[in-house]
DNA sequence: CGAATCATGTCAAATATTTGACATGCCGAA
DNA sequence: TTCGGCATGTCAAATATTTGACATGATTCG
């Protein structure tokens, strides 16, 4: 059984509306500072407005200058991306997934540990 | 501050090296038979060759013909896109990418919540 | 032994992406 | 008003990706 073909976007593409996502929102010129190994300013903008044509942002005019956002909202947008991860790297197994990362080095402070525990017992409540 | 540049891959060497990495391994003949939209075999195989050449994958002989591997370890790989996941929709915040995931229709079962539930439990003791 | 089959390797063409030069318009400061 | 700065829009060139035709070698089967 093939799987479902990936969203069509090319390197630069995903790039910039990672950045998008991350910012909430932001200018042609938010978006270039963001980027290690960016373009020309010309360039970024038509990048944006290739994302924009693709439907994946929209802009909203602030001013003289264009302030662009993603079109999904970043919760269902990172949902999908991140089950598409665990199906991926993990086995399909959200544990597997959060067990690498609460044993890797990076810290997972106590307070959103708290939050993990709070969050498991209320879904094995609504269960 | 600019973010690190991402890995250099095209649309289509991430969707292959994605399937290589949920196979664990697999022939040309395996990975065109997982996409959706797959190309021709001699495509594929093109592509296969050109990852190997990046690093990102190796090939074993398998009597007459090679099976591809990823070469980094599923399980570093998988912890290294989760974590940018995190970061880029979820503010970095392992229990806001766990409450989407809960909190989503997605059925998470009862074994994967004892699991949780003892992951979290011996993380707080470990610190 | 051939012939059919299936594998890899090479390579140039087709397509898609990425890029920046240039043109134009708007706004604020002198 | 007039100029400088900064914004957008257009477009064709440069580059990268994707593609399949073709060549070649090994293995299997009749």
């Amino acid at each position: 059984m093939p799987k479902k073909a990936p969203l069509n976007l090319s390197r630069r593409e995903r790039q910039i509306l990672e950045i998008l996502y991350r910012l909430g929102s932001g200018t042609a010129a938010d978006v270039t500072a963001q980027m290690a190994d960016a373009p020309t300013y010309t360039t970024v903008r038509g990048l944006l407005r290739i994302l924009e044509n693709k439907g994946h942002i929209k802009h909203e005019q602030d001013g003289v200058r264009y302030v662009y956002s993603p079109v999904w909202p970043k919760s269902s947008a990172g949902t999908s991306v991140l089950s598409h991860v665990i199906k991926t790297f993990f086995n399909g197994s959200p544990s597997d997934a959060m067990a690498a990362l609460l044993g890797s080095s990076s810290h997972v402070s106590d307070e959103e540990l708290q939050r993990l525990t709070r969050l498991v017992e209320r879904a094995k409540k609504a269960r």
